[in-house]
DNA sequence: TTATATCGTCTGCCATACAGACGATCTGCC
DNA sequence: GGCAGATCGTCTGTATGGCAGACGATATAA
C-alpha cells in the first residue's frame, strides 16, 4: 500500500520507546498468563525472583530494588504470605527488619515458573536465531548492570567483604 | 568488582524479568526527565512518536498499537491537543474515526525529545561500547518485529523485500 | 429499511499507588 | 545509662488512574 512504510517505525533513534515497550508489554502479557499459581502476575514473578535469585537482606531492600514503595511491598508480602510463598523471619541483627525468604513451595512454584517463562521468552524472540538470542541476552545484562537508581556501590563492597 | 554477586543475577534463564524490567525502569524515569514539555511523561513520548512516525489511521488504532485501553485514549489526547501538540481531524472516509495528526509544534517538540532522549539512551547504554550498543539495538528491533498481537506479518514481508 | 458492528465519548466503580503518621528499634552522642 | 535522630514495617486516608458499560453517531450488510 504505502510507498514509505520503512521509515513509519520509530526512526533511527530510541529504538527503545517504540520496540522495547511493545516487547516488554508481550513478555509480561505472556508471563502473565503463565502465572496462575501467583498474585500479581508479572510482579509476582520478579518478586518471587528477587526472594529467590537475589539474597536482599530485608523488605525495604526488596522494595528498592525492584521499585517499588515500601507500602506497596506490605501487602504485596501479604498475598505471598497468605498464599504459603515466602515467610517473613525475623532478623536477629535487626530486629525491625524482616528477611524475606521463600518457602518450599515458593520454590517449586518459582522453578516452574522460570520454565514456563523460559519457553514463553524463546518463543517470543523465535525471530532471532539461537546465536542472537543469546548475545541479545548477554547485552541487555552488561547494559543493566551499570543502572543503579539508587543502589549505594559501596553496598557491594560491603557484602564483597563479609564472608559468609 | 565483585566475586560472588553477578551470581545473585536471576541465573541463566529468563534476563527478561531480572535486566530489562531494571533498565527499561532507568529509561523511563530519564525520559520522564526529559518530558518536562509533554504530559503523561513516558507514555507521552511514545503516544507522540507514534502519532508522528507510525501513521496510524484512527485513535483506535493508536489505541491498539500503544497497548492502551480506547477510553483512556480519549483524555489523553484530550490532554495533547490542550497542550496544541496534536489535532483531531474528521477522518472524510469515515465520519466516526478521528484522523490524529501533529502539529507544527508537536512535530517540534518530539523533535526535541527525541534528540534528549537518544543523548539519555547513550548516557544509559555508557557500558556498551558503541558497536554493541547498535548491535543491541538491531536485536531489539529485530525482536520486536516478531511481536504482532494484531499485527499483520504480510507487513514485516514487505518490509524485509524492499531492498534498504 | 432494519439490524449489527465500530468509533469516540462519557459515567461510575474499583484497584492501586503514594503521602503521612505511628510504634518499634537501631545508631550515635552526651 | 539517657537522649535525639534515623530507619524498618505497618496502617490510614486520599487521589490518581484504569476499565466495564452505556450512549449517540456512523458504517456496513441483509
Amino acid at each position: 500500500m504505502s510507498t514509505t512504510p520503512t521509515t513509519t517505525r520509530a526512526g533511527q533513534h530510541s529504538l527503545f520507546g517504540w520496540s522495547l515497550a511493545a516487547l516488554l508489554r508481550e513478555w509480561s502479557a505472556r508471563v502473565d498468563a503463565a502465572a496462575d499459581d501467583l498474585p500479581q502476575g508479572t510482579r509476582g514473578y520478579q518478586l518471587l525472583t528477587a526472594v529467590v535469585h537475589g539474597d536482599l537482606p530485608s523488605q525495604a531492600a526488596l522494595a528498592s530494588t525492584l521499585g517499588i514503595d515500601r507500602t506497596v511491598m506490605t501487602y504485596l508480602l501479604d498475598a505471598f504470605e497468605g498464599c504459603g510463598l515466602v515467610e517473613r523471619q525475623l532478623d536477629p541483627a535487626d530486629r525491625r527488619a524482616r528477611r524475606i525468604v521463600a518457602t518450599d513451595k515458593g520454590q517449586e512454584v518459582l522453578a516452574a515458573m522460570e520454565a514456563r517463562v523460559a519457553a514463553a521468552e524463546e518463543e517470543l524472540l523465535a525471530g532471532l536465531e539461537p546465536g542472537q538470542r543469546a548475545m541479545l541476552r548477554e547485552l541487555l545484562e552488561r547494559a543493566a548492570m551499570g543502572t543503579g537508581p539508587d543502589e549505594d556501590p559501596c553496598r557491594t563492597v560491603a557484602e564483597a567483604t563479609t564472608p559468609g
